[in-house]
DNA sequence: CGGTCGATTGACACCTTTCAATACGGGTGG
DNA sequence: CCACCCGTATTGAAAGGTGTCAATCGACCG
């Protein structure tokens, strides 16, 4: 019923770093089972202690933090191939909430087997630590947003970095992939108001240069979008998949 | 001259996770030297592909990115006891820039030493995960306040936060401790502009609950600026030290 | 068919930025 | 020793980007 290891779809793309047989051995070993959850189900909960740790295989998600006043930031939104759990398991408990957008499976991982990981398989553990840095990465680069860029530069930002995460797992197809999150996720993660993220959007679809209608997404012009967003549309890396 | 690692002046302080004697061994292979700049000085600059591995153990500096059109984000304060390096090592180049803005001395790692220490120390390895871990969830937090709080309310979470650390590394003091750096430097890591900033912290300062003058801070109610920010004045947990 | 949710728009308020000017201290060359 | 310059802090006024309020509309659903 579960996917073997083997076979997981994820592995054929190529922005994944490609597996050895020891490690894929050892993955097979760490993954305990598989989840599959319906669209709105809370993954893990800010201030639980005692949470999980997945891997994304099919479907989106979204990772945010809330304020006592109750204002919700998103952190990141979560797409095939991303790590859950992590900071949870190493800091002692969750600091941030994630919620399946659509529906999703996950892979289950061993909790207890992290540790064995970092013992027994350095090259694992060393994938670990990149995941954990590219997503440090790429908070920067938000935080670079938030902080410094315009509302239609951060809109322009965001739709790039989503189309390139799309590209990446191989859902971004001439131009169109599928995007079925709420205009108001996208406003709680580039710290804008609802409306004005309407707006900014109709900007954009004016200029013809990306238009999100019916939870997808279609990119005209990414070279034109990229250069509002004042990006690099360069850095196209790898990354690891645990 | 340098400083051993068996007599390391952070290692004293009840905010970092105690070490091993075969921890404490093996950093004193993985330390190579020691490194003093003078203030203003470049330490790691955004593009370059070769960098070393430090970690702070006197001084302050500051971290940041840099928008093409000039914008500058600053990314966090770089305090005693910050793991410098980690994401160049690990994702081929530097993402950030990294500045000292006092004298510093840094503790020098072999670059080449990274994957021994995976592959020989995983508690060590484990520990490196974990200060990402915590750097991720510092960033996090960062984001919450870019996107979620007010002016004020950014500079009151700035202020707490810059408070508790100073705390952990014991030179935070009867309300008072050194921080030397510029308002213009506060106001890129909140997203504010100079301006605004300087009427903010005079808001705070007419309502005495902080002063920051001569390059030193005193907050006379910590408490207050907590409730403010909506922050848990709770969360002051250990972190590993390099 | 009423009710809820998300998208869309217009009008207006306001928080934040930008522009400009002053003040203060430290370094430097005459 | 003293102008002079430069970086930083401070303040006022005005401009503007963004948020808030409110209403409409379409789609979906029990």
């Amino acid at each position: 019923m579960t996917t073997p290891c083997d076979q997981c779809p994820l592995r054929k793309r190529d922005a994944f770093v490609p597996f050895s047989d020891s490690e894929l051995d050892f993955m097979k070993k760490f993954k305990v089972g598989e989840l599959k959850i319906d669209a709105g189900t809370p993954i893990l909960m800010e201030g639980s202690n005692a949470p999980q740790l997945y891997t994304a295989l099919r479907g989106m998600g979204i990772r945010y933090k809330t304020l006592m006043s109750g204002e919700r930031q998103v952190i990141n939104l979560v797409f095939p191939g991303d790590f859950l759990g992590l900071q949870a398991r190493v800091m002692g408990q969750m600091c941030h909430s994630v919620e399946a957008t659509t529906a999703m499976t996950l892979c289950v991982f061993d909790r207890s087997g992290l540790w064995a990981l970092f013992k027994d398989s350095p090259e694992r553990a060393f994938d670990v630590t990149w995941l954990s840095a590219i997503e440090e990465h790429f908070l920067g680069e938000s935080l670079l947003t938030l902080g410094q860029r315009s509302a239609i530069e951060g809109v322009a930002w965001a739709l790039v970095k989503i189309a390139q995460r799309g590209r990446a797992i191989g859902i971004f197809d001439n131009g169109r992939m599928p995007f079925p999150f709420r205009q108001q996720d996208l406003a709680d993660s580039l710290g804008l108001s609802l409306v004005h993220t309407n707006k900014t959007l109709r900007k954009l679809r004016d200029r013809q240069l990306a238009t999100w209608t019916d939870k997808e997404l279609h990119i005209s012009d990414l070279d034109a979008l990229a250069a509002i967003a004042q990006l690099d549309v360069a850095d196209q890396s790898t990354r690891p998949l645990l």
